[in-house]
DNA sequence: CAGTGGTCTAGACCACACT
DNA sequence: GTGTGGTCTAGACCACTGC
């Protein structure tokens, strides 16, 4: 039992004691919210080493068993990555195995980035105060300065895509397009190691659209061309949005690659 | 140890003696090799309840707990569903909560299917040979018997996804239009109870194009219309190809839904 | 070698569903 | 009550890493 500790409940003698809304959760959940926890607040940082299994087992009063279903979770969820023989560490966008996570768009001819990395362009990256559909997905109000950041990546010297970029000013203070452009790996990389910000899950909403006048001309495509519409919404811990990102892909070459189960 | 059980072996042991290649693989895993065979070879249906734990566990001579890692892995795949009190049961599309699960199409307002159910139109399905791209991605030969489908979806009477659907003609032997017009539910379910066939997983690939004469007609859109293009390869159990589906959908009310993490 | 995560077991008890 | 899956524990041993 861990009615020793001090922050975790005996669920089952609780709910029996009080009588409403029992709420149960199981230890190994209670384990696994300390733990994020932790993470958020940053005890452990993107790519460290946390605790052994037995070191947090006692730290938390549990058994070993639970800390590693605790941990187990958590590592489905790409939150940490256990390595057998070294420890558990924490995910990171830096990885040279889950680079570029979150970009579905593969060439249509072979299934890894052999294309080479994609050469990027900033366009325009400037301070505003956030438009209303903005505010309203990144959580902020109208009044609240966000960032914006426009680029293009292109693969083989072939414009591919165009993303607009969005975040929260208070988070992001101090980011510039020089600092962007001369960095080299991923985007979410960057907002890791210069802003504490790990993006943990997104959400995409796909269409199909016609390319307007600007579109067009930094894709270096027709107008009327048809583009992939990608609008994403990226969230950090605790389901916060952090990221509000607007591309455009073209398709001729590449598609958009999901997987069912 | 589960050495005097037939079929199982002990790794460890077995990698120690035998030299090369140890090809290690922990018993959870060969028991889960073992429920999928049997799931496949049909010895529990789609919705059947499997045997408890305890069960398997006298069947295959390990401990419950190494079943229950076994069964683990196969719910996260679903390919069964855990019921606390009841039992296991065998995955199937028929079931109310997972109906759609390969549908990614959303309206755009509201997550739900609360627009009401698709209505759907046939229009055509004949019987023909294998063309080259087809018997490709369905691991045929061309000269092999394959059955292709075009049907239109429409939501609140505004057609919406236009969707071309080849299988192999073997399996699915004895599948008519009359049959799939007079069935209620989603075709997967229809597959399952008819032919023996369970989906298990798929990839899509996406894309923009334009809407041309044929296709522009049948969903009622001006030609060059942006549409998405959906290609899909459906997977029964053992990674066999058993459907190719190349729908179109309007995204103009309707988004496609994707969720990365 | 010691330390880490990974596997396997056995037993106890809890939550849930049916009868 | 009985049987199911779900949780928690404790201990043993295996596989991998690095000192």
């Amino acid at each position: 039992m861990a009615t020793t500790s001090s922050s975790l409940t005996d669920t089952a003698t609780a709910a029996n004691e009080a009588g409403a809304a029992p709420a149960f959760s199981p230890l190994y959940q209670q384990i696994k919210v300390l733990i994020l926890q932790s993470l958020q607040e940053g005890e452990w940082k993107p790519g460290e080493l946390i605790p052994s299994e037995m070191d947090l087992a006692a730290r938390f009063r549990v058994s070993q068993g639970t800390v590693r279903k605790a941990i187990d979770e958590l590592a489905a969820d790409n939150l940490v990555m256990r390595r057998q023989g070294k420890g558990t560490f924490v995910g990171t966008h830096a990885e040279q195995q889950v680079q570029y996570r979150f970009l579905r768009l593969m060439p249509d001819s072979g299934d890894t980035h052999n294309e080479g990395p994609a050469e990027r362009q900033i366009i325009d990256c400037k301070r505003l105060r956030a438009p209303a559909d903005i505010a309203r997905a990144l959580a902020l109000r109208t009044s609240d300065a966000v960032l914006q950041l426009r680029r293009v990546l292109a693969f083989q010297s072939v414009p591919t895509i165009l993303e607009d970029v969005w975040l929260p000013g208070g988070p992001f203070k101090g980011l510039t397009a020089d600092r962007l452009a001369s960095y080299r790996g991923p985007m979410y990389a960057l907002f890791e190691t210069e802003f504490g910000v790990r993006m943990v899950r997104a959400e995409e909403k796909i269409r199909a659209v016609a390319a307007d006048a600007a579109s067009a001309e930094l894709l270096k495509v027709p107008v009327g061309e048809p583009l992939l519409s990608v609008e994403r919404t990226a969230y950090t811990y605790n389901d916060q949005p952090m990221e509000l990102r607007r591309g455009l892909y073209r398709t001729c070459k590449h598609h958009y690659k999901n997987e069912l189960s």
